[in-house]
DNA sequence: ACTATTTTTGGAAACGTTTCCACTATTGGG
DNA sequence: CCCAATAGTGGAAACGTTTCCAAAAATAGT
């Protein structure tokens, strides 16, 4: 058995034509029962399975979907391309995956590649939405397509959490627990137009909130010996009470770094994180945190690829309240109160906002311990 | 512009045949200046890009690699993941991505469409490596493939842990720290070869270091409330004093749900976890776990396909002692000797043995904070 | 200038499908 | 028993490439 069988050696086994086996294969049109019966036969007996290549040819359209992410070692990314692919794959495609690692270059060589492949959508995470050659690419061919993680620049449809808002959330519980002097933790920030749009809606807030405006302090690489860099930062802006992470996994390092320089979590600084990744509800203290749903996103951003191509009305993007909230965690902590009302409360969220009753009980959940 | 251009649109643009374009797009031979002027210009022109369906249907060969693993939130199949996926996209080859989900028949479907789609080869982790439908098919085709994960059947290659031994590695070390009563903390055990044969190793070296038989302890959902579970295990089997969990995330949730019933890690009960990822070192306490390498496992499964395709020598699966080390950490801690030579001797690993080195100074680590 | 060579060129087949269309059996009604 | 429908069948074109091969054009050698 050297090379597998096409629709020609069946149909010369069965003794017809390729139409014929092509009709009862695909049972697209009649065929006799005994024809039926012999082409069965045939197919049995080489194992034979169409080829989708030469389908795609003939009905150029391939049943596959381009998937582009900056790296799915990010359990946001790598959560919602799970709940892109399971989308997917219900629905008869498969998904091509790329992982960018931030890198435009390869970002732009993808795409093309993808195009090439003449898959029938894309789904992707670009580093800046604004600027992106292998955006332009597919728009300008009017690939079925949808953004995710990034704001879309006009009006068109993107999946995203609304990094502006849920940072500007962050601005606010800050506030709430009377932390004035905060800091926002950022890595890749050249690279990635999420990281920039937390940045700015933490900033506006914060300002906003009559707070002091945000430090920042980026920092580069991916390891975990951020123990220099937050030292540095500490010891340069001593009035620090709270930093905000980029994402959860910098807020965990800083808990960590912290710690080696003998700084207390929460009580010395408070750390709040964003993504809401699993471990952080394992982990003591607990991460305070922005919880997004990337899977639901992931998900949502598919089917609105699927409903593109094949016509129907696309699904709507959530809420922004229902893409991201406040998780309360222990690695926050309210500072006393330094005037106004009373102390405890605005010490403790307000209890009529359903957000911080989940961070309430979360901080309860902490105490019985 | 409607459809994408075709080489006949361009060989009409620039009035040539055919096969002059694809010479000098290729640059397949020969072609005059003027031609090559006037094709590149068409190209331009038209925004011309080769369709990959026609070449594959013409080469039979796609440049496409199917990667089948259960799931890519969890991180190691999320770093071999993306460890093969930069391996194959440096070598020109795109990924089809499917996760199973640990479901056999998602499986085997799978592997039917990607046979189907004419991928250049397989990489994959499957259900259990003993008896997989779809890995028959992908054999008796006689595809590129490499088993991830999976120990392989006979003296077929597999990039795969060396769960056996890892898990024994465990034992031993429990031994070395005077454990004797411990259990085995399961996740998903029907559906994983893996967790099965770290089970196996674990008894059967606990067995040779005379301890007694791990008692085992299954859970199905991945959700985080092992507390009851945890509970009614530890009432049962009072005289445990160690856990060893089939992964890191359950060694996690261990130590929270005991956390919650008032056992102290590593005080009351010492967990080890398997795996070795990245947040583990981030917690308090840091997880004592056996490290693993996924993106190394997951480049080197790749480059054996790659070399299958085209015919050189395979890259040597690494040894065991390379694919795989026990990482101390403060969820384990030494139980008083109770008989034998000096306490302390047994009690701290000894340090000729290099993979207990780096447990001592990661300990040391620790106790620095 | 005319052949012998070399360099360029384009037509056509092949890859594996689907589908249109024409053709051949089969059936039913008179 | 014959003709008109109808059901079943297969040939061929088309999809977008590459590549073989023959033809054409350019060059070189007398």
């Amino acid at each position: 058995m050297g090379q597998p069988a096409t629709i020609k050696d069946v149909a010369l086994h069965a003794g017809c034509g390729v139409a014929t086996v092509s009709r009862v294969l695909n049972q697209s049109g009649p065929a006799s029962a005994k024809m039926r019966e012999r082409v069965l036969a045939a197919v049995d007996e080489l194992d034979f399975q169409f080829s989708e290549v030469g389908r795609s040819l003939q009905s150029s359209t391939t049943r596959t979907i381009g998937c582009v992410v900056p790296s799915i070692e990010n359990p946001v990314y790598a959560n919602a391309v799970q709940g892109a692919q399971e989308v997917f794959l219900n629905a008869g495609y498969q998904m091509l995956l790329v992982c960018t690692n931030y890198n435009p270059e390869i970002e732009t060589r993808a795409i093309r590649t993808l195009i090439a492949k003449q898959v029938d959508g894309i789904l992707l995470t670009v580093a800046d939405a604004q600027n992106s050659e292998g955006l332009n690419l597919i728009r300008s061919r009017q690939l079925p397509h949808s953004l995710l993680f990034n704001e879309a620049p006009a009006g068109q449809v993107s999946w995203s959490v609304g990094d502006h808002a849920a940072a500007a959330m962050v601005a606010d519980v800050f506030a709430e627990n009377n932390h004035t002097y905060t800091g926002f933790l950022a890595l890749n920030f050249l690279n990635s137009d999420r990281a920039r749009q937390r940045y700015e809606g933490f900033v506006e807030r914060c300002a906003q909130n009559e707070m002091a405006r945000p430090v920042l302090l980026e920092v580069d690489d991916d390891g975990l010996d951020l123990t220099a860099h937050l030292k540095d930062f500490l010891d340069d802006h001593p009035s620090l009470t709270g930093i905000f992470a980029s994402n959860d996994f910098l807020a965990l390092a800083s808990i960590r770094s912290a710690r080696k320089l003998s700084i207390e979590v929460p009580q010395d600084l408070s750390i709040v994180g964003f993504d809401g990744i699993k471990v952080g509800q394992l982990v003591e203290p607990s991460l305070a945190t922005i919880e997004t749903v990337p899977q639901a996103l992931g998900a949502g951003a598919s089917q609105t690829i699927l409903s593109i191509i094949n016509g129907s009305a696309p699904p709507e993007v959530p809420l922004e309240e229902k893409r991201f909230s406040f998780r309360a965690g222990g690695s926050l902590m309210p500072l006393a109160a330094e005037s106004e009302d009373d102390g405890k409360g605005t010490a403790f969220p307000p209890s009529n906002d359903p957000t911080h009753q989940k961070a309430k009980s979360n901080r309860r959940d902490q105490d019985e311990i």
